[in-house]
DNA sequence: CTGAAAGCGCTTACAG
DNA sequence: CTGAAAGCGCTTACAG
């Protein structure tokens, strides 16, 4: 921020012209290990660091990532994902800027005024697994799509896989025991809600059950749809209902997501029925103000978000040839795996059926 | 990102020199109507934009702020502030770089060597509000604090007001018609829980109440910190304990955040207690995952995030001379109110005796 | 191995 | 009212 050193101090402190200063410390010339040496004692005197603007200016390298986002503040996974994008950033001397823009509100001015030119790539992230359209002010040769998906643009993309994670939560159910495990979604036919049907049914009928899906209405994915989808699947309240012994009676619920589980909570403890005893329930997300606050402890599968903001950074800098190319050219949409987060929600089928 | 138009090519369509388009366009100098209007008409034939770089390079503006954000992933606040930092940041026609360091480490080097010389002022974001050593590489005239005062620098801070959010809080309890209210905190002498016990107590006591403030223990905030006092708070369960009318009991309880009320949610459902008819509770965030998904619906005192940002960017804005420095100097603290966010947990207290 | 010079795209005194 | 020129701090052919 304060007017500082230039190159051509350094010059003069070394003795040298400004062009061996900068050969000096780009190592693109050759000089003499004398001369480097004068040179860098001479930025160390002075404590110089290069103008990047200035360095922008010549060589049409900003050395800056544009990170344009969908609705920030709504979701609470972001944070991750830019702390994620941000580390990958840095770590290859790179800087972030961001933009956020409203839901939906892809024709921003912004992406295009603010972005454009001050940028070298652009990583857009949508707010959710989604197919969307590409804004058309950003070049697809300088985008990378996360946690969405454009079938209609040459796009990297960078997605989790819905279906091994649904996959996942399934077999830890499977692994203790259940057989008789409802899925628990939404309406909607975006890339999450559908691959982690496919996966749930795909897993649960190698292991021999029977797929039970509840959609509750509406495509929101709260507490208030994981309450109306638990309630429907157990039916009206009956007296007793806690003590039946419903032998078509699901002994496990996988929930689309934390919140919705946490909606399975809530009918649980209506109906009397314990968590972890006489009800297992799974999740996706890992939402810390959710599933470590619930009582008790949920267990859910991690999505990667950290990492994902990683490798969408990683492939915007291969567009831009700050880092190579890969040998093998990869597919243009990259799945990554979520992780299993074991809690206390899971119970082994034998005890839930005692 | 492409190549595009330069002034050059904008004087050579409207026939003049790059210094009347420069002037034309900044209405700076003195341009005839005629030169402007055909000045225009080529900018926007050329659909020509200025390149940032380049007046940044030649003004030593670069139209950018930095946000140093601290452990933007494990606040779910942050979200909010980044939005209305930003929203606010590009109304001036400014972008936002992030960078974001882990919780205390004030002397990332990346604060030094990414945003030295990128930025024209630098917004630092703390995880949570407190008082804090300003980073030495960070120049006190060119950088705001956001939720974190340091005594020992002359930078302007913007914080929430913490004794007021307070009142309003206690104050939606004494509406209804209770005086045994009791505040659940926890440990720690930072300006947050400080503040609330402070605005809590003076409020209640102007009101005829008797404060009982009681502390989890540890200082982290979450549902589990929430349980442990609320369990204090009602002592031991007790046969029929739903059903006791104790007279000393307190009648509504104003948790320190959100979180800590889903702990006395819990408690609550363990001992048969019915939020917003056996014990009203209030919190302060409105963190929607929580707030909105409680059941009932969690009444709360809304921080002003988004304000947060904004107020924030505005004064780093003074800071730079993009914005005039406001004519009465503003104290350097700057306290922002809170909002009562109504749902159900507040019950009125004739109710909750009866 | 070293350096003088051009140029990236602007803005800003200064002269006409 | 208009324009030629300098210069912001670098990098990069090119020449010596």
């Amino acid at each position: 921020m304060a007017r500082s050193t230039s190159i051509r101090d350094v010059a003069a402190e070394a003795g040298v012209s400004i062009t061996t200063v900068s050969h000096a410390l780009s190592g693109k010339g050759t000089v003499s290990a004398r001369t480097r040496l004068r040179v860098e004692q001479a930025v160390e005197r002075l404590g110089y660091a290069p103008n990047p603007i200035a360095r922008a200016m010549r060589t049409d390298r900003r050395a800056v990532l544009g990170f344009v986002s969908e609705e920030i503040a709504s979701t609470p996974y972001a944070g991750k994902i830019i702390v994620g994008a941000q580390a990958e950033a840095a770590a290859h001397d790179h800087v972030l800027m961001i933009v956020d823009i409203a839901a939906g509100a892809f024709d921003d001015p912004r992406i295009d005024a603010l972005i454009q030119r001050q940028v070298d790539a652009v990583v857009f992230a949508s707010a959710s697994n989604r197919v969307i359209r590409l804004p058309r002010s950003l070049d697809p040769a300088r985008t990378v799509l996360l946690d969405a998906f454009d079938p209609a643009a040459p796009v990297p993309s960078v997605v989790p896989d819905e279906q091994d994670i649904a996959a996942t939560a399934v077999r830890a159910l499977l692994d203790a025991g259940h057989r008789r495990i409802a899925h628990l979604t939404v309406e909607g036919a975006g890339p999450a809600v559908t691959g982690r049907v496919e996966g749930y049914e795909r897993t649960l009928v190698a292991a021999g059950g029977t797929p039970v899906v509840v959609r509750a209405g509406g495509e929101v994915a709260d507490a208030a749809a994981g309450h109306r989808a638990a309630t429907e699947l157990f039916g009206p309240v009956s007296p007793g209902a806690a003590d039946r012994h419903d032998a078509e009676r699901p002994t496990a619920v996988f929930a689309f997501n934390d919140q919705m589980a946490m909606g399975v909570y809530q009918v649980a403890e209506e109906r009397g029925m314990r968590i972890g005893r006489d009800l297992s329930v799974v999740g996706i997300d890992d939402l810390q103000l959710v599933a470590a606050a619930l009582r008790p402890g949920l267990t859910t599968v991690a999505l990667p978000h950290e990492q994902m903001g990683r490798a969408a950074v990683r492939r915007a800098l291969e567009q831009t040839g700050a880092l190579p190319a890969p040998q093998a050219p990869r597919a243009g949409v990259e799945r990554l795996r979520g992780e299993l987060v074991v809690r206390d929600s899971i119970g082994s089928a034998t005890v839930t059926r005692s």
